[in-house]
DNA sequence: TTGAAAGCGCTACCAA
DNA sequence: TTGGTAGCGCTTTCAA
C-alpha cells in the first residue's frame, strides 16, 4: 500500500534508521545520502505513518476544539483562525461543538482525551469545573476559551467582558443617556463581567442603575437570546421610570429589544438607544443597523493558537497564563443621538 | 503514565490477548471472564492507544472536512451535524477551512490525507480535478459536498441547485412577476445550476429571459456578495425594460440587490420582488424580511455523515453515489406580493 | 556518519 | 475458551 521508510531505504541501499534521520533533519548525516533520500522521498512521494510516530513519542499532533455552537459565527471564527495558524505547525484541528449541553460536552472533552491530543482548547457550557480536574488528572495541557470558571487555576484567553460592559455603557452615558439599562445574560462569566462593567460605568460618571433596571433574559446561550431580550425588554419600558438606553447582553437579545421597542411605537435611538455585543456579521443590515461590541474573535483565535503551541510544546506544565483581549465598539444607527 | 493492556492483563493473571478480546466484544470469551475485565477497565478508566490500534489495523477513525468557509452558516451547520452523527459512531472531525484559496485547500487536503483519515469530504473552491485523482489515486474515499465537477466520477452530496433555481423563479412568476431578472454567480456547479432552473422556470411558464437581465456577481464566494449584488442590480435597474423581480444566486447578493433598489427609491417587493438562497439566520431581522430558498444544510449534513459511515466501513470501493437533496423556499416580505 | 537491536501498545493468526 | 508469537512503521539508544 502506502510508501514506507523501509521502502526507500532498501531502494537506495541504506538503513531504516538513516532514512528517518533524514526525516527528521537530524544533524549527523552526509550531504550526499541526505540529498539521496530527499529525492527519492518526492518521486514516491512519501507520507511518514503518523500512528507508527505517535506510538513511540507520545505526541499525536493533533489539538482539540470544543464550543458550544459551531453556527455561532464567534466560535466559527475562533476555530477557524486556531485551525488555520495550527495547520502551519503542522498540528490538525478536531472541531466538536456541544449545543450548548453540558452532557455532550463531557463526552466531547472524554473522546478528545481518548484521542490523546496534545492539546484541548474548551469554550464550556458546563456549571460545574469536574470535567476539567479529570484534564487535568490526564495530565493533558488545556485551555479556556471565552467562559471562566472560578476557582480554577487554568490557562485562559477571551474578552475582557468588565471592558465590553464599560465600553457599552460609557458610550451611551456619552450619547446623553441618562436611563441606562442592562439585559443580562445567565449566570456565566462572560455575563456577570459585563453586568459589573455596566455597573462600573455608571459609578464612574456618579450615575446609577435605578430599580428594575437590570433584567435577565430566561435562556443560557444565544439561541433563545431574541426572545428573552424582547420580554425583558418589554418589563423594561413598563417600568414607571422608562429607559432611554440599553446595553443588552449579546446582539440576539438586543435584536429582541430593538423589536420590542418598535413594536411599542417607540424611536430608536430618540427614544431608546440600543448596543449589543457580538458585532455580527448581519447588524449593518437590520431595520436599524445595531451599535455592537466586537468581542475580537480574530484576536482571541490568534492568541489561542499561540499558547496552545507552546503548550503542545512545553511538556513540562507552564504555570497558567490569562490572557485578556481588549474589546472595541463599532457605532451604528441604534445609539448614535449625537453627532 | 496511561493505563495499558498489558497493566490490565498484568493485574488478573490474564494474557494481553484475553483482555484485547474483551475490549472488542470478541465472542469467545468467558462470562466471568469478560466482567473481571470490564470491571477493571472501569477501575483503571481505560482509554485504548489509537495510534497503537491504526498502526495494525489501517484505520484511523478519523474523518476529514475541507470547507470553502466555517464562517459561513451553510458549511458550519454541514461541519456541525457531521461531527455530532459521526462522533456517536466513535469517529472524530478534522475541520478545515480553506478561505476560498485553491492553493490553501490542496494543502489541507494533502495533510489529511497524509493523516490517513478513512474518509475525507470536501466542498471545493477548486477550478481543477487534479486534487481528487490525487484523493483517488491513494485510495482514501471521498465525498464532494455542494459543489460538484464536470467529467469527475465521485460521491457527491448537495442541495438540487435546478429546483433551486426552479422553486424561485416559479415562485415570483405566482407572485405575478412577469420581468424576472437573474443575479447569478460564478462559473461553479452550484451556480450554473441554479441559472439553469431559472431559464427552466421561465420556459415552463412560456417566458423568457429578456436581454440584460441575467448579470452577474463579479466574486466568487459569498465574501463580497452584497457588493456585487448592489452593482448587479444597479445594471438591471438601468435596463429599458426594469425587472419586476429578482432571483439572487445567495443571500448576501440578495442583500445587495435590496439595497441597490431602495436605494433607487423603488419599493420591495411593490416594484421589485427579490429571492435569495441560503435561507441565513439574519432573514428576518432585515428591513425587508427576506424570501429565500433553504438549501437544507441539516439535511446535507445528514446525508453527507451517513454516507462517510458508510464509505469508512466498506475498504472495497462502493459505485460513487450522488444524493441530491430537495431544496424549499421560505417565503418573507421581499417577494410576497399576493396574499 | 551509519546501522543493528529493541520496543512503543495493540491486533491477527494459529496452537493449545 | 485462552494465550504465545509475530509484527504493524517508526524512533531511540548505543555500538561500529
Amino acid at each position: 500500500m502506502a510508501v514506507r521508510l523501509k521502502d526507500i531505504a532498501h531502494d537506495l541501499g541504506l538503513s531504516v534508521v538513516t532514512v528517518s534521520k533524514v526525516l527528521r533533519d537530524h544533524p549527523d548525516i552526509g550531504e550526499e545520502t541526505r540529498k539521496r533520500v530527499l529525492k527519492r522521498m518526492k518521486q514516491l512521494n512519501y507520507q511518514p505513518n503518523f500512528a507508527a510516530r505517535s506510538l513511540i513519542t507520545g505526541q499525536t499532533w493533533t489539538i482539540g476544539i470544543v464550543v458550544p455552537d459551531l453556527l455561532h459565527p464567534f466560535f466559527a471564527q475562533i476555530a477557524k483562525v486556531i485551525s488555520v495558524q495550527v495547520r502551519k505547525k503542522g498540528y490538525s484541528l478536531f472541531i466538536s461543538s456541544s449545543d450548548e449541553d453540558p452532557a455532550l460536552e463531557q463526552e466531547e472533552i472524554a473522546q478528545l482525551l481518548a484521542r490523546r491530543v496534545d492539546v484541548l482548547l474548551v469554550a464550556s457550557s458546563q456549571w460545574t469545573v469536574e470535567s476539567f480536574h479529570r484534564i487535568e488528572e490526564q495530565k493533558v495541557p488545556y485551555i479556556l476559551l471565552d467562559r471562566q470558571f472560578a476557582g480554577l487555576e487554568s490557562n485562559f484567553v477571551g474578552v475582557d467582558d468588565r471592558a465590553v460592559g464599560m465600553l457599552a455603557t460609557t458610550h451611551l452615558i456619552e450619547q446623553g443617556c441618562r436611563r441606562i439599562a442592562h439585559v443580562r445574560g445567565p449566570e456565566i462569566s462572560t455575563a456577570v463581567g459585563r453586568l459589573e462593567g455596566y455597573r462600573q460605568a455608571l459609578a464612574a460618571a456618579q450615575m446609577v442603575s435605578l430599580p428594575g433596571h437590570v433584567v435577565s433574559i430566561g435562556a443560557s446561550g444565544d439561541h433563545l437570546g431574541d426572545r428573552g431580550g424582547y420580554e425583558a425588554t418589554q418589563k423594561l419600558l413598563a417600568n414607571r421610570s422608562r429607559p432611554d438606553g440599553i446595553f443588552c447582553f449579546n446582539d440576539p437579545s438586543a435584536l429582541g429589544a430593538m423589536r420590542a421597542i418598535l413594536d411599542a411605537g417607540l424611536r430608536i435611538p430618540e427614544d431608546v438607544a440600543v448596543v449589543g455585543c457580538g458585532n455580527l456579521s448581519y447588524s449593518d443590515f437590520l431595520r436599524v443597523p445595531l451599535s455592537s461590541v466586537d468581542q475580537g474573535s480574530q484576536t482571541i483565535g490568534k492568541a489561542a493558537a499561540a499558547l496552545a503551541l507552546k503548550l503542545a510544546h512545553n511538556k513540562s506544565p507552564l504555570r497558567p497564563k490569562s490572557e485578556l483581549v481588549a474589546p472595541h465598539l463599532v457605532v451604528r444607527a441604534s445609539s448614535l443621538r449625537r453627532r
